[in-house]
DNA sequence: GCCACATCTTGACAGTGACAAGTTGACAGT
DNA sequence: ACTGTCAACTTGTCACTGTCAAGATGTGGC
C-alpha cells in the first residue's frame, strides 16, 4: 500500500534520509531535489511539495540534525552532572566533537549559512536550545572558578575552539591527525581553556 | 588592444575578480563559470581554458587568498616582534579574524573543503606555508611559557578557537555581537587561551 | 455517493558545467 | 614575406539542475 504510486506515506523523512545518504556518497555539494526524489522513488517534484525548494528541504535536514545535536548535548552533561560544572563542559566539548565527526552530514549542513534559512523562525528556536545547553552549564559556574574572567566569554571561546577543531579537521586541515589524535587533543585544549 | 575580442591580455585575473565579486553580491554559491565569464566580458567557455573547471577557478581563487593571508600573518607577527612571543601570538590571532572579516570571499573558499581541490600540489603549499607562520611563532616559544603544555596542543587550541570564531560569526551564530564585541572578546579568549 | 484536499506526476523553461570543434591572432623559423 | 604552430577565445551542444504550472490520483469527511 505504501508502495502506490500516490500517497508514499513516509516521503519526507524517506527524502531526508536520502538527503543524508547523498552528503555521505557525495558531498553535500551533490545533494539534488531530484536525486533525493529518485532515489525515494518519487517524481522529480515531488520533494517540492513537502519542503517548498531546495533550501527548505536542507533546512529540514539541519533541523533535524539540530535536535539530535542537542539531545546529545544535555545527555553528555547530564551523564557527568555529579561530577562537577568543569566535567559538564568538557564532555559536551568532547561531544560537539563526536557529533561532527559521526554525524558529518547533520554537521556540514548545520553550520553553513547557505545552506538554511536563518531566518525561519522554527530552525531559529531549535538551533537556539541546542546552544542553550552550553549556556546553562557556563551559567551554572562557579564565579571563583572563572577566576574573574566573563562567563560569557568562557562559553564563546570554549564554544569557538571545539568548533574550529570540528570545522577544520571536517575541512581536512587537520589531516595530519587521526580521530584519536583529535580527541585527547581536545582534552588537553579544553582542559585548558576551563581551568584558566 | 586589449579590447579586442580576442586575446583578453589578462583575463585569468579578470576571472578572479569577478569571482570575489560575486561572493560579495550573492554569496559563494553563487558563483559560476559563465556569470564571471560575463562579468569579464568574455563567452561562456573562456573561463575553461585557463581553470579547466570551476573548482579549478575556486583553486585559483583560494590560492590567492593564501598568499594574502600568509603576508598578512607574517606582517602582523613581525609588527610586534620585540614584544615577544605572546604577543605575536595574540596578533596573529587578531589579524586571522580580521582577514576573515575583511576578506570575507577568500576566506569562504579557502577553508572549504568542496570548493577547491586539496590535492593540488601547488595549492598545498602555499596553504602550508600560511599556518607555518602560526607555528614558526609557537616554535620560538620559552617553553616555561607553555606551563609544560605541548607547543603542538597550544598552537591548535589557539588556532582553532579563532578559527571558529570565524566561523561562527560568518555563519550568524554570533549575530547577537557587532565585529567590535568580537574583537574584543577574541582579546579576552585569546589571551586566556595563551596563558593557560 | 460525492466533494474537497493533500499528495504526487507530467511537462516545460532557463540556467549550469562540461565537452567538441571551429576561429582568430601572435610569433618563430625560414 | 610566407608558413606552421600554438595559445586564446568562440560557438554549439548535451545532460543535469531548480522552479513553476497544470493535471492526475487517492483519502477522508459529509
Amino acid at each position: 500500500m505504501s508502495q502506490d504510486a500516490y500517497h508514499h506515506g513516509d516521503l519526507r523523512n524517506a527524502l531526508l534520509e536520502a538527503v543524508g545518504q547523498i552528503i555521505e556518497e557525495k558531498g553535500v555539494g551533490g545533494v539534488s531535489l531530484r536525486e533525493a526524489a529518485r532515489r525515494a522513488g518519487v517524481s522529480h517534484a515531488a520533494p517540492s511539495h513537502h519542503f517548498g525548494d531546495k533550501i527548505g528541504m536542507l533546512s529540514a535536514f539541519a533541523a533535524r540534525g539540530f535536535e539530535e545535536f542537542g539531545n546529545r548535548m544535555q545527555a553528555a552533561a547530564d551523564a557527568v552532572a555529579d561530577e562537577g560544572v568543569d566535567a559538564q563542559l568538557r564532555a559536551i566539548g568532547i561531544e560537539y566533537l563526536r557529533f561532527a565527526v559521526e554525524r558529518r552530514p547533520y554537521f556540514e549542513v548545520m553550520f553553513r549559512s547557505e545552506m538554511h534559512d536563518n531566518e525561519d523562525p522554527e530552525f531559529k528556536r531549535i538551533s537556539h536550545d541546542s546552544f542553550g545547553v552550553l549556556m546553562g552549564v557556563v551559567a551554572a559556574m562557579d564565579p571563583a572558578e572563572l577566576n574573574g574572567a566573563d562567563p560569557m566569554h568562557v562559553a564563546m571561546g570554549a564554544w569557538a575552539t571545539v568548533h574550529g577543531l570540528a570545522t577544520l579537521w571536517l575541512d581536512g586541515a587537520l589531516s595530519q591527525f587521526t580521530d584519536e589524535d583529535l580527541f585527547s587533543l581536545v582534552q588537553g585544549v579544553f582542559a585548558t581553556d576551563v581551568k584558566a
